[in-house]
DNA sequence: GTCCATGCAAACCTTTTGCACTATA
DNA sequence: TATAGTGCAAAAGGTTTGCATGGAC
């Protein structure tokens, strides 16, 4: 890349800089320019979105380098990788809000509302603690139609069996 | 399939055949033989692990015929679909067991163990209510690591930044 | 100058699709 | 017998990898 994206880093492409030269990676000016684009957006982004961004801001970058640098954000925890069922990943910095949310997906329009809730905390502790599990992680998601689908009219098919469920 | 898996089906496979039949679809023995083996199995099957059941029953199916009668037993709501981000999709069958539960998974060796939580039930009726949303369904999963792996002295490894979390 | 990252293309892996053939109803 | 399913192989789509070149330190 001749042209890189920013003259200054963000405080929080400096960050990711920090943990490169912990680790003795080099700070190269693709990872920079991945970092910027994923750090300047509070949305859920999709490696496409992210190859759009840089494309449009006039950088080269090979998704192969996009993918790489994507696997470093997320192992500095600066990041985090959601699969949403859309068949790929997308991608979210923790900084500069609560590090642990959960996210209400609208299956019509894909879009993501963050929400926080605490009690989500305590079941995670009391369920792992009843089963001795050590819990690291944890994804609540809610599938469902947000409001302006639903003002737009928008149903979701309704198949399956005539009496669906048969406990026996 | 010259050889059917099972000489009369068990009750669920037969509740399926009602489903096809219901939607004008006809019930063949490959279908019958998918359903047979993810209905008599209560762990979460891949389609490799369905496969190795088909196969080692003596029974000859086309991959794309499990797939094609999957995505059948989806859409009849008798089985569910599940990706705990192995890379591929696990099916599981809602019959004789609670419709709704969540699930621990252990990050070292993919062992699921199954919860339920009414607290997560109100918990999605509320935030949905907050958001206008109408939720369809949500998925609640912990990822850790079990007690077996754990008394195995399986540790993660830690990565990250040295100070990982600065919110500003 | 050394070592590692990059870019490109090929490879990978799961899942989907096209098409000739076969089974269901 | 008409219609729809099956099996095989090829295609698709996202992600990963190999390798020669170029950049970081």
């Amino acid at each position: 890349m001749s042209q890189p994206t920013t003259m200054a880093p963000s405080p929080f492409v400096r960050l990711f800089g920090r943990y490169l030269r912990e680790h003795g990676f080099p700070v190269t000016q693709q990872r920079e320019a991945v970092a910027e684009i994923v750090f300047s957006s509070a949305a859920h982004l999709s490696v496409e979105d992210i190859e759009r961004s840089l494309h449009g801001a006039g950088a080269r970058i090979g998704k192969a380098t996009v993918y790489r640098t994507l696997d470093l954000l997320v192992k500095s925890k600066l990041v985090e990788e959601h699969d949403f069922d859309e068949g790929f990943k997308r991608y979210e910095h923790r900084l500069s809000r609560r590090p642990e949310h959960e996210h209400l997906i609208c299956l019509e329009c894909a879009t993501v509302i963050e929400f926080k809730s605490h009690e989500v905390q305590i079941i995670k502790e009391r369920i792992s603690d009843d089963h001795q599990f050590r819990p690291v992680r944890h994804r609540l998601e809610i599938y469902g139609l947000c409001v302006t689908c639903l003002e737009a009219g928008v149903e979701l098919p309704q198949d399956g069996l005539t009496c669906p469920i048969e406990t026996v």
